[in-house]
DNA sequence: ATCTGTAAACAAG
DNA sequence: CTTGTTTACAGAT
């Protein structure tokens, strides 16, 4: 498998130049690349040298500088403090992990990542163990809040990494007045072996294989994926480290265990409910495998359907929007997602509310990712249309996923897989909304709105979302549980406003915090363009 | 002191 | 063997 690096491999360097040099800290992200100004011969020399430490996969124990004092050769000003640059494990996995499309990713994607954006592990990421580095990189994602785990489903796929929106760098990140009753505090850290067991359950649908499209557009060499790992579930999140991640921290709860329970936070009450009331604990994770087997095509069909009678029917496939970004050109980054969007939108747009799959995640990033144009689009139309409140919206946002998890109308089968995948960020959107609008979609979007506004408004009427359950979960415990969506939803809803800020707050500060930006590498742009304007959304004060 | 990189012991799958 | 967690240590700041 790895082979394939090493062919690569010959292929590309990108030299190591990057040399970031003193970054103050407090450059946010200029896209415009800080200037980079006379790079540093010596360069050269590294790129080259950087191999050689590599034999010493087997260094014995003790030395261990050597490869620091190598690098530390040179002055301080600007030299990289590690062999591959100044850019610490934590901070390169922070980059692989945002390079996603999805913004999460698998160690072993991680793995790839590095090899092939870094050039100082261009070499190394195949030779098999060797590594030390993987053995770092495993040991900071463990140890930062900043780095969350979500279960992946899938086969036997590793969990999701993703960032932490809080960022919760080492061990404490107490922010956060709440008041109240906050302990937690050191006793907690007892989390001491409650691990121990965890409801695995893995059923998992291998048959899946037949993922759309993945998304890794840019990666050159997708390692050998390519489908793989789309479908997925997030859930399960895991702050580590006592406190801290939580900010959204929504866990599940099957594993947790830990007894930490006081543990206080909570925040999303819709997941707590479940955990909480639910005794079905463990099996929250069953719940969501089921989903997994669902097909879109149930639900959503009866959904496009009232679309196209409506008005066109063309719309929801190919076309419309779907066009995603017209030229994008370059790569793309695309994200099949458009592809296949077509359900999605349906749902959203006749849901009114409700769910997102990774909703949450979205939250957390606080960039915004390319994707969002084509979501936005559609989005947009209906908020006006929908009119009444877009608190709604905004709930639906933050709790996307919750609603997800907890509820789920009455489709026994559906279930979207790929959708969960890519659609992340049209809940987010909501927030960005003011991003672009694409010129030419507005036709379409037109249309679109109007038959979505009519099923929308149909859908509100009713009050009850019945279609919405495309997506349906369908937690048959849970089930019963839900009746009143409407409450549930605006109980939370004044909780996830709150949150709302407060993460965006969050963000903020967590943007001037973070430096790392600018590329490794590479050609691995991840994402092309996608800044632009955006970046202007949340400057609010 | 804190942060960071390494190595390693260990539990689970 | 891979993935994750945790300790422990050594160096740099």
């Amino acid at each position: 498998m790895a082979e394939a690096g090493g062919a690569a491999a010959a292929g590309l360097d990108i030299d190591p130049d990057f040399e970031p040099q003193s970054r103050p800290r407090s450059c946010t992200w200029p896209l415009p690349r800080p200037e980079l100004p006379a790079a540093p011969a010596e360069a050269g020399g590294a790129a080259g040298g950087a191999e050689e430490g590599a034999g010493g996969a087997a260094a014995g124990p003790g030395r261990a500088e050597g490869a620091r004092a190598g690098g530390a050769a040179a002055r301080k000003g600007g030299s990289r403090r590690n062999a591959w640059g100044n850019q610490s494990y934590a901070e390169l996995i922070s980059q692989a992990i945002e390079s996603a499309p999805e913004k999460r990713l698998t160690l072993a994607q991680i793995y790839e990542w590095m090899v092939r954006s870094v050039p100082y592990f261009k070499d190394k990421g195949d030779s098999n163990s060797s590594a030390g580095w993987k053995n770092s990189i495993r040991h900071n994602l463990s140890l930062h809040s900043k780095f969350i785990k979500v279960h992946n489903e899938a086969t036997g796929k590793s969990s999701w990494w993703m960032l932490n929106p809080e960022g919760g760098k080492s061990g404490k990140a107490p922010r956060r007045r709440a008041a109240s009753m906050d302990n937690s505090s050191k006793l907690a850290k007892v989390r001491g072996k409650a691990s121990k067991k965890k409801a695995s359950l893995q059923s998992t649908s291998e048959a899946t294989a037949d993922s759309p499209g993945s998304q890794f557009p840019k990666w050159p060499g997708s390692p050998s994926s390519r489908s793989n790992e789309d479908s997925d579930v997030w859930n399960t999140f895991r702050p580590r480290t006592s406190s801290n991640a939580s900010t959204i921290s929504a866990r599940l709860s099957p594993i947790l265990t830990e007894q930490d329970d006081l543990h206080d936070e909570e925040l999303l009450p819709s997941l707590v409910y479940s955990s909480a009331s639910s005794n079905v604990p463990p099996t929250v994770t069953e719940e969501l495998e089921l989903i997994d087997g669902l097909n879109l095509m149930s639900p959503s069909s009866s959904v496009l359907s009232t679309q196209q009678s409506a008005s066109s029917g063309p719309i929801q496939r190919d076309s419309s929007f779907s066009l995603r970004s017209p030229n994008a050109a370059g790569q793309t980054t695309t994200f099949g997602n458009s592809l296949f969007n077509p359900v999605d939108i349906s749902l959203q747009s006749s849901v009114s509310h409700f769910s997102g799959p990774q909703t949450l995640e979205a939250l957390l990033t606080p960039s915004s990712p390319p994707p969002r144009d084509v979501m936005m689009t559609q989005v947009d139309p209906v908020l006006p249309q929908t009119g009444s409140r877009m608190s709604s919206r905004t709930l639906l946002l933050l709790g996307g996923q919750a609603a997800q998890s907890k509820m789920s109308p009455g489709n026994p089968r559906g279930k979207p897989t790929e959708q969960q995948a890519e659609p992340v960020g049209a809940n987010v959107l909501p927030s960005t909304l003011p991003i672009v609008a694409s010129p030419q979609n507005t036709a379409s979007m037109a249309s679109l709105k109007a038959s979505v506004s009519a099923t929308t408004a149909q859908s509100v009427q009713l009050g009850t979302p019945p279609l919405l359950s495309s997506a349906s979960p369908a937690p048959l415990g849970l089930n019963q549980d839900r009746l009143p969506t409407d409450l549930d939803i605006d109980m939370y809803m004044e909780n996830l406003e709150c949150d709302m800020d407060y993460i965006i707050n969050s963000d903020l500060m967590d943007g001037e915090g973070l430096d790392f930006n600018f590329e490794p590498i590479l050609s691995t742009p991840s994402y092309p363009s996608t800044s632009q304007a955006s970046n202007h959304t949340w400057v609010p004060s």
